[in-house]
DNA sequence: AAAACAAGCAACCGCCAATTT
DNA sequence: GAAATTGGCGGTTGCTTGTTT
């Protein structure tokens, strides 16, 4: 059976608050707290639903609310969660004292991630947009191509659509090299360990500066119309991306089996946390489909394990954690 | 000066998980 | 154990303000 609404009570008011309602609402909570927000609003003499009043109380009058521009340090902290979390906004926010996940997530929207796609990266993955890259060289080509096309008008049309759907073929060809070399990497979101830890083994490609330069001088075209892609440094930085590194060591105050892995990852830009860690236990059978909550709750770097697993996305999981400071 | 458009943000909505009855 | 209730979260909406035409 569903519920209704609590909003759906007739005569309730919706919309912006104004300071009267402000003002009721923090004298009563300051005086007698938010034990049930359910009944809140008739105890403090308001005509707003309970979940209205926990929206505005914890949004924009909780006392210790940070208003104003997020600072620089802020705006890479959410880069660098975003990065790992996605939308988790809430978890987002309680890194960033004093901000709302609300907060967060409307400057997200606003400016971060028109920021990412304005760098060239898809917001969503925080890769380098390789549909971007590849559909610019495209466009290129087919330039190129038409402008040759158009250089041998002479020759008859149905030579030349031959002559297209080959360099067609060439060009669908070059384009999956392009991707191939584009994604070394698989997606963080990939849940299998062993995927994750090929992945996490070459971390080091994770933060190499590196681009696709596509000229446009058409004197790099090969004879056939086709371009020439090779990989240059440092155009489009990686910088946004934490760093993922393996740890030196692991050791357990809690003893663990060999079914058990350690997921760890280290978040040097996050003030007070340098170390996010956790351990949880798989089955040898299904290790992507079967994790359980941590059963351990301390752990050291001090021993080197050579057979830990390296589990990047851990922050999807942010209840999870240990928190070593 | 006015209309159109864009950006920013507070607030709402629906869903879900946890808790209570 | 099932149903009801509550609080929390993420997505979306729509109002306000600023900018451009």
């Amino acid at each position: 059976m569903g519920r209704s609404p609590c909003c759906d009570e007739i005569g309730l008011k919706k919309g912006p608050w104004t300071p009267e309602e402000d003002q009721k609402l923090v004298n009563h909570i300051q005086k007698y707290g938010h034990a049930s927000w359910r009944a809140l609003p008739k105890l403090a003499g308001l005509n707003r639903c309970g979940k209205s009043c926990r929206l505005r109380w914890t949004n924009y009058l909780r006392p210790d609310i940070k208003r104003g521009k997020f600072s620089k340090e802020e705006e890479q902290t959410i880069l660098d969660l975003h990065a790992i979390l996605g939308n988790k906004w809430s978890a987002i926010a309680s890194h960033l004292p004093g901000r709302t996940d609300n907060e967060v997530k409307n400057f997200w929207n606003t400016h971060l991630k028109k920021k990412l796609i304005q760098m060239g990266y898809d917001p969503m993955t925080h890769q380098p947009r390789t549909d971007d890259i590849i559909s610019g060289l495209s466009h290129l080509i087919a330039l190129a191509n038409l402008k040759e096309l158009l250089d041998h008008h002479h020759q008859p049309w149905e030579q030349s659509l031959s002559r297209l759907q080959e360099e067609a073929i060439q060009l669908a060809r070059l384009q999956s090299l392009q991707q191939h070399l584009l994604l070394p990497q698989a997606s963080f979101t990939e849940a299998d360990p062993n995927t994750v830890n090929s992945i996490t083994n070459s971390t080091s490609l994770m933060n190499k500066d590196t681009t696709i330069n596509v000229s446009n001088d058409t004197s790099s075209m090969s004879s056939n119309g086709i371009g020439s892609a090779q990989f240059v440094n440092d155009s489009i930085p990686f910088s946004h991306m934490p760093e993922l590194k393996t740890p030196p060591s692991c050791s357990y105050e809690a003893p663990l089996s060999n079914k058990d892995m350690v997921q760890f990852y280290q978040a040097e830009s996050y003030p007070n946390s340098p170390w996010l860690l956790s351990c949880s236990s798989t089955t040898p059978s299904s290790p992507s489909s079967h994790v359980v909550p941590p059963v351990t709750t301390e752990v050291s770097l001090t021993n080197v394990e050579d057979s830990c697993t390296i589990w990047p996305e851990i922050l999807l999981e942010d209840p999870l954690f240990k928190m070593i400071s």
